[in-house]
RNA sequence: GGCUCCAUGGUCAAGCGGUUAAGACAUCGCCCUUUCACGGCGGUAACACGGGUUCGAUUCCCGUUGGAGUCACCA
C-alpha cells in the first residue's frame, strides 16, 4: 500500500474560512492518521482576486492551528509550499493542455466576450447559464495555426463528446454518473497564459502525488470534468473525498455575512485555537465512542474519514461557545490569565488584583469578552434598583437589608483584616449570632458593593478585592438608597 | 430551470433489518451554593411522506415532498 498523500489548495483571496479550515484539517488528519504527507499548495492563478497579505494569512492560520504541511520546494531552507504561480513559470500547464490539444481531447478557442455574452441563457429569474456551443472546435488546424501566428488571443478548452456519460467514484458518496451533453467545454488554460483551478489542479494533483483529494462537495458537480481529464491523459485518478458543506443557521453556504465565517473573525471574537480546531472536526465527524473533547494529536489517531457524513452540517456557534468555555476552563492558569489580562485591563483601571479577578471570572465565561460584563462593577459601583434587595429563597427585602447593612457597617468598619476568609470569619459570627441563614446577611452585603444581580463571587471575595474603604463606602451608599427607598 | 447530492429532536449526531431510537449543545425543573455560574440529578423533544422487499423496516429499493450545491477566462 502507497502511503497516503493529501494536499489543502487554498486560493489566496483574504481571511480563511471555516469551511476551507476543516478542509486542510481533514486532509491533514486523513494523510496523518494513517502515517501519511499533508502538502500544502497556493492556488494564485487568478491575478484578479489575489489579495495582498492572504497568502501569509494561510500560513500562519495553519502555523496556529497545528495543520504543518510535509514537503515542498525548498524555501529559505524551510519547507516552502507549493505555489502554482511559481509552477506556472516552468510552462508545465500549458505544456499538459498542449498534449490535451495533440489528442483531441482540447482545442483552440478564439471566441471573444461578446460572442460568448451572447451564449448565455436566463433559466429562472436572475440566474444565467451558459453552455458553449463548440464554435472553435470546428476550425481547421490551419485557421488555428493563422489565429496563433496573427497573435489573436485564445483560450484551450476541454473537448467533452455531445454523447456518453461518464461516472466517477467518491469514498463517501459512491459511484456519480452524469449525461456528457451536461458538461461544458470547460476553459483549460485562460487568455492570459494562466491555467483555470480545475485544470491546474488536476495537473498538479497529479505530478504532485496525491492519493486523496478531500474537497468540499461543491466540487461534486464538476468532479466528472476533471474525472475526464484524468482519463484523458491516461492518468489513474486519485481517491475522491468530497466533504459536507457547513452552512450557516438557515441551512445556506456559510458565507462572510454571518459575521463567524473565518477562523479570524473567531480569534477576534475570543475563541481559542483548540476549541475551533477542536469544534470543526466534529462538523461532519463523529468517533465511535461519544467523546467530543480531542488534541490535534487524538483527532489524528482517532480519525476514520468512513465516518464522516454525508449531510451537511449547521455551524452552531452556541455550541462552539460551549465548547470554548470547557477549553478555558481546563486551561492552565498562568495561561489563561494572559490571555485574559487584556479584557480585564479595558474595563478595570483602577489598581485590583487582576489576578483574582481572573481566577473568579475563569469558569464563568465561555469567550474571552464575557469577562467585562463580570467584572465592570469593580471598576465602578453601577446604579441599581432597591427592588434588588429582595430575594425570596433567602428571606430577604428592603426593611431586612437595612436592618443587616446598619448592623454590619460597624462592624466592618473595626474589621482590620480584609481578606475573603478573615471577613467571612466574622459575617459568620454575626450570622450566628442573630440566628439566621447565610444568605440573609451575604445577598445585601453582596447587592450592596456590587450593585449586581450576579456577580463572580461571593460578598466577602468582591471586598476582599474592593479592600476596606471602597467596601464601606458601597455598603453606606447601600444604606443610604434603602433609607430612601419606597 | 437542468444536473447532482442530502434527509434521525431546534442544532451536532450514534444507529448500518429485530433497540425502551444513544450521547452532546440548547431548553425546562430540582439539588448544591455567600447571588449567578460551575457541578450533580432529572424532564420535554426526532426516524419527512407514500409505496414496495421482508416474518419484521429508522435501517434496503422506488417515488413524492423538502433542503442544499452547481451550471464563469472564480476557486
Amino acid at each position: 500500500m502507497t502511503k497516503i498523500r493529501t494536499r489543502y489548495a487554498p486560493s489566496p483571496t483574504g481571511r480563511m474560512h471555516v469551511g476551507n479550515l476543516r478542509s486542510a484539517l481533514y486532509e491533514f488528519l486523513i494523510a496523518k492518521h494513517d502515517g501519511g504527507d499533508f502538502m500544502l499548495r497556493i492556488e494564485d492563478t487568478d491575478q484578479e482576486r489575489f489579495v495582498e497579505g492572504a497568502t501569509e494569512i494561510i500560513y500562519s492560520t495553519l502555523e496556529k492551528t497545528g495543520l504543518i504541511h510535509d514537503e515542498g520546494p525548498d524555501k529559505d531552507g524551510g519547507v516552502g509550499p507549493y505555489v502554482q504561480s511559481e509552477r506556472m513559470k516552468t510552462g508545465i500547464y500549458m505544456q499538459y493542455a498542449k498534449e490535451l490539444v495533440e489528442k483531441g481531447e482540447a482545442y483552440y478557442c478564439f471566441c471573444d466576450k461578446e460572442r460568448l455574452a451572447g451564449l448565455k441563457t436566463e433559466v429562472v429569474e436572475g440566474k444565467e447559464i451558459s453552455i458553449y456551443d463548440k464554435h472553435c472546435l470546428s476550425l481547421t488546424r490551419e485557421e488555428v495555426e493563422a489565429n496563433l501566428a496573427a497573435g489573436k488571443p485564445f483560450v484551450i478548452r476541454q473537448n467533452i463528446p455531445n454523447e456518453g456519460r461518464t461516472t466517477f467514484h467518491d469514498e463517501l458518496y459512491g459511484d456519480i454518473t452524469v449525461e456528457n451533453a451536461e458538461l461544458d467545454d470547460m476553459i483549460l488554460i485562460k487568455s492570459d497564459g494562466y491555467p483555470t483551478y480545475n485544470f491546474a489542479n488536476v495537473v498538479d494533483d497529479h505530478t504532485m502525488n496525491i492519493t486523496h483529494v478531500v474537497r468540499g462537495n461543491e466540487y461534486l458537480s464538476s468532479s466528472p470534468k476533471y474525472q475526464r481529464l484524468y482519463d484523458a491523459f491516461g492518468w489513474q485518478s486519485p481517491v475522491y473525498i468530497h466533504l459536507p458543506l457547513i452552512t450557516d443557521e438557515n441551512h445556506k453556504k456559510l458565507s462572510k455575512r454571518s459575521g463567524h465565517s473565518s477562523f479570524e473573525d473567531l480569534l477576534e471574537q475570543g475563541f481559542v485555537t483548540e476549541a475551533i480546531v477542536n469544534y470543526i472536526a466534529l462538523l461532519g465527524w463523529s468517533p465511535e465512542d461519544n467523546r467530543e473533547i480531542f488534541t490535534l494529536e487524538e483527532l489524528i489517531q482517532e480519525f476514520d474519514y468512513h465516518r464522516i457524513s454525508k449531510s451537511p452540517a449547521v455551524f452552531d456557534i452556541v455550541k462552539l461557545r460551549w465548547m470554548n468555555g470547557e477549553y478555558i476552563k481546563a486551561m492552565d492558569f498562568d495561561l489563561f490569565f494572559e490571555m485574559a489580562e487584556p479584557y480585564l485591563r479595558e474595563v478595570l483601571k483602577k489598581d485590583f488584583d487582576l489576578k483574582k479577578i481572573a481566577a473568579m471570572v475563569k469558569t464563568r465565561i465561555e469567550v474571552f469578552p464575557d469577562i467585562a460584563d463580570h467584572v465592570d462593577f469593580f471598576e465602578e459601583l453601577p446604579e441599581y434598583d432597591a427592588a434588588m434587595y429582595t430575594h425570596k429563597k433567602m428571606k430577604t427585602n428592603s426593611e431586612t437589608s437595612l436592618e443587616v447593612l446598619k448592623d454590619i457597617l460597624p462592624i466592618l468598619g473595626k474589621q482590620e483584616d480584609y481578606s475573603n476568609d478573615g471577613l467571612y470569619e466574622t459575617l459568620a459570627k454575626y450570622v450566628e449570632e442573630k440566628g439566621v441563614k447565610n444568605g440573609y446577611v451575604m445577598w445585601p452585603i453582596r447587592t450592596a458593593v456590587s450593585g449586581k444581580q450576579m456577580t463572580p463571587a461571593g460578598a466577602t471575595e468582591i471586598m476582599e478585592v474592593l479592600g476596606k474603604e471602597e467596601s464601606l463606602v458601597r455598603i453606606r451608599k447601600g444604606i443610604e438608597l434603602l433609607e430612601h427607598a419606597d
